[in-house]
DNA sequence: TGCCCAACCAAGCAATTGCTTGGTACTGTA
DNA sequence: TACAGTACCAAGCAATTGCTTGGTTGGGCA
């Protein structure tokens, strides 16, 4: 009946996860990315961990509040990377660079994350407890929107560019890899993310 | 019992539909679009349409055939005007610039449609009922290596390129830009059509 | 007037859903 | 040996789901 989320099991802290917890996490994470949230359910998530749905609650209060974890755990993650390359004394083109390939990299690392994000932001984003879904967008956006700012100011960057458009499309370009990358195939996502700023900085027309 | 469907109303043909049944199939398709398929339930489409839902089923045999009817006959209409492109004599560059704003036109006529087929090919695909999802992605990728072939030979396009990854990136590029395109906005489907051609064909760097 | 038929209602069923409850097996610690 | 805590099971409940059944309404046509 209580407001506060209790933690039901260990207590480790906010993004605590003793070893089973975390396993758990996983498992989720995996399902909701292929699958999608809603379309989970948790004798799903339960059998693929080989234990009963019930048993589930013993870990955590709700469903909801494992695709939470999921995803502020790795936001924040994220955001962090974001910011040391924000404070870095980079020129405007190093920047650009560094954060597209930031982004390739946390598709290598924390591919379901990133899927669940993409598919249900939108979806969550409508309660309250997801609100900070809609913060961190436009935040990322913030981000971006300095990047190319800057890059404008600089010359690095063509002067006819739509800031707001050039945005999305590199948002949109980047993020959306997460759909077909995998980790451990034929390319590495520094080479998807070599290929892509090639074309991202100038083009695919013969010069 | 019969595995043939049996089209209850109307019987105008396969993509056959009296008034009513397309405004249903309308109703249908904005609520997959925005909610999902499985999140969206049958009562929500007959609220939105004023009616109960069982009375429904008066017009559909099922929720799947409905998704079934909103997916083949747009991909009907989208690949044949890929081919239109094809079987032209335009130049290389030429038709590959048609193909892009072909895309965003579509967007811009079946935001809808296009939102569903993203969202949902992958898990509706799975069954047999909507293999052709499968087809029509090879398909789809068939027109865009060969377009891109003759661009490398006739040398329109860098030699350096990628050619499936600059697929992918051009087909990601385009089709995802329906998560915030709204026809009747600031920009029209031409507009982002520009922009994004410039980027992709010459880059967002200083030349 | 009599009939047809598309469009809908009213009621409900079987399956699936997230989640609850009370109990049990095992492990480490004092 | 007693105890505490973690991780789980067994059973089931209330709500929601897609879909079915039998009946009603009202406009068009002969």
């Amino acid at each position: 009946m209580s407001t506060e989320s209790a933690t039901p099991a260990g207590a480790t802290g906010a993004t605590g996860a003793t070893g089973r917890r975390r396993e758990l996490l996983s498992i989720a994470a995996e399902l909701f990315a292929d699958q999608g949230f809603k379309n989970t359910t948790v004798r799903d998530i339960a059998d693929a961990a080989g234990i009963l749905s019930g048993s589930l609650y013993h870990h955590f209060d709700s469903k909801e509040s494992m695709v939470d974890e999921i995803l502020s755990s790795f936001q924040a993650e994220l955001f962090a990377a974001y910011d040391e390359v924000l404070r870095s004394d980079d020129d405007a083109r190093t920047k650009i660079e560094r954060a597209v390939r930031l982004s390739f990299e946390a598709i290598d690392r924390h591919r379901h994350e990133v899927a669940i994000f993409q598919n249900e932001a939108d979806f969550l984003g409508q309660q309250e407890r997801f609100a900070y879904l809609a913060e961190r967008n436009a935040q990322s956006r913030d981000v971006w929107i300095t990047l190319l700012e800057d890059g404008l100011r600089s010359g690095a960057l063509r002067a006819d560019l739509d800031v707001e458009l050039t945005y999305r499309f590199i948002r949109d370009t980047v993020w959306v890899a997460v759909r077909w990358y995998r980790p451990g195939g034929k390319l590495t996502h520094t080479d998807v993310a070599d290929q892509y700023l090639t074309i991202l900085l100038d083009g695919i027309a013969h010069a």
